[in-house]
RNA sequence: GGGUAGGUUGAGCAGGUGGUGAGCUCCGCUGACUGUAGAUCAGCCGUCUUUCGACUGUGGGGGUUCGAUUCCCUCCCUGCCCA
């Protein structure tokens, strides 16, 4: 049986910066790659046409999410995840991990696993590291994630050597328990920002025979530094190691030339398509945002250098009217545009990687 | 013409029957958002002041009173009912 992944990425000369290309059952990346999050079986606001356009190659879906609804069951049934969002290019599903973090009031840990309150209807949810590979493995998408333990930047340096150590054990329950030969897993690295507790737990990870490497547990608050020196020591540890590195939920432009720099080559975040809903468009004349006055008055595009269709068709003045009157239309619209200027940027940095130009990119 | 209910800060309201009306929701202004409990959230939103605070404001005018959003007179405006 082959491996249900491969990937191949030779450095690039700038710092730590590779070049890599991941080949999937669904397809073919080209890292270092964002991905679109698309929790609900649904990128919020767009189409996978839409999606495609905008130059996506690979999402994110989520297990704790779809296993309360619609259920990975009925997703199983109805012929897999791809089928049933109509999307057939790769799929990566989160372990439910994030909403360990983020579902702080509504859930316990404990060694065997979480017990969450359903944030839609209080119901108990059981997740176990067993459990979010075998829902992944009904839901079909080609990388899985472990269940991890993901503190935030608050937590003392022993709630994090507690969480780290269940992320531990759990990564190898996870591995234990995997059925599917067609589906890879990637396991997650946490530690939050302190040195020694992220080197241990990048060489805890790093031992074991994943298929990819994720670095969590960052962009939970801590400061742009802090997450500098937690890439540094991370790219440091992982020295050569040739698996995929996927930083999980980043994020903004800036942050992607620091983690390409350490060696990162996949990423996924709600940044671009959270804050298209919310009104802020990312530009190359900085961000944009609808909500101020100055707009309504705006002829141009957008983003003057952006060929999306918002930008193609649509002017400031129209968008800020469309988000002023919260015409629904204007979600689509910006989220359209801001994940094409993702992933122009990402298709961007890959050529200046191939060609020279990082650091004039970078500025 | 008669009756009746009303007129509160851009809009819609709450409150207030002689002794501190700046409270709410919209709208508006400015921010925030990083593995999506997020088409969400926060601050501001009468005037002056960075703040503290001061001042103004209950349709117009007049009256009574130490003091009126409240009581009296009058006028204007709006809804509804009857002619």
């Amino acid at each position: 049986m082959p491996p249900p992944i491969s990937f191949e990425a030779r450095p690039a000369g700038i710092g730590r910066a590779r070049l890599g290309r991941l080949e999937t059952p669904h397809g073919a990346v080209d890292t270092p790659q964002f991905m679109p999050v698309g929790t609900q079986a649904t990128v919020k606001a767009v189409t996978p046409r839409d999606l495609r356009e905008a130059g996506t190659t690979i999402l994110l879906g989520n297990t704790y999410h779809l296993s309360l609804r619609p259920g990975e069951g009925r997703i199983a049934r109805l012929g897999g995840l791809h089928k049933f969002m109509a999307w057939d290019g790769p799929i990566l599903t989160d372990s439910g991990g994030y909403q360990v973090f983020s579902l702080g009031h509504l859930r316990t840990v404990d060694d065997d696993g979480v017990t969450f309150a359903s944030h839609l209807d209080g119901s108990v949810v059981r997740l176990t590291p067993e459990r979010a590979i075998a829902i992944q493995e009904a839901l079909g998408s080609d990388i899985a994630m472990v269940l991890d333990h993901l503190v935030g930047s608050e937590a003392s340096l022993d709630e994090a050597a507690a969480a780290v150590e269940r992320t531990h054990a759990w990564a190898g329950r996870s591995l234990e328990s995997r059925q599917r030969p067609d589906q890879a897993v990637f396991g997650i690295i946490q530690g939050g920002v302190d040195r020694s507790l992220r080197q241990a737990s990048t060489r805890a990870i790093a031992e074991l025979p994943f298929d990819g490497i994720a670095i969590g547990g960052l962009s939970v608050g801590e400061s742009k530094v802090d997450m500098a020196s937690a890439l540094d020591t991370v790219a440091e540890t992982l020295a050569d190691d040739p698996r995929p590195r996927y930083l999980m939920g980043v994020g903004s432009p800036e942050d992607f030339f620091v983690a390409i720099a350490h060696g990162v080559d996949l990423f996924d975040c709600v940044l671009p398509t959270r804050l298209a809903r919310h009104g802020q468009l990312w530009t190359s004349e900085g961000r944009l945002r609808l909500a101020n006055s100055a707009v309504q008055d705006d002829p141009r595009p957008a983003d003057p250098a952006c060929g999306c269709e918002t930008c193609r068709d649509y002017s400031r003045a129209y968008l800020a009217h469309l988000f002023r009157a919260g015409e629904l239309l204007v979600h689509r619209l910006t989220s359209v545009h801001n994940l094409t200027y993702t992933l122009d940027l990402m298709r961007a940095i890959r050529q200046a990687l191939t060609d020279g130009g990082y650091e004039a990119l970078r500025d």
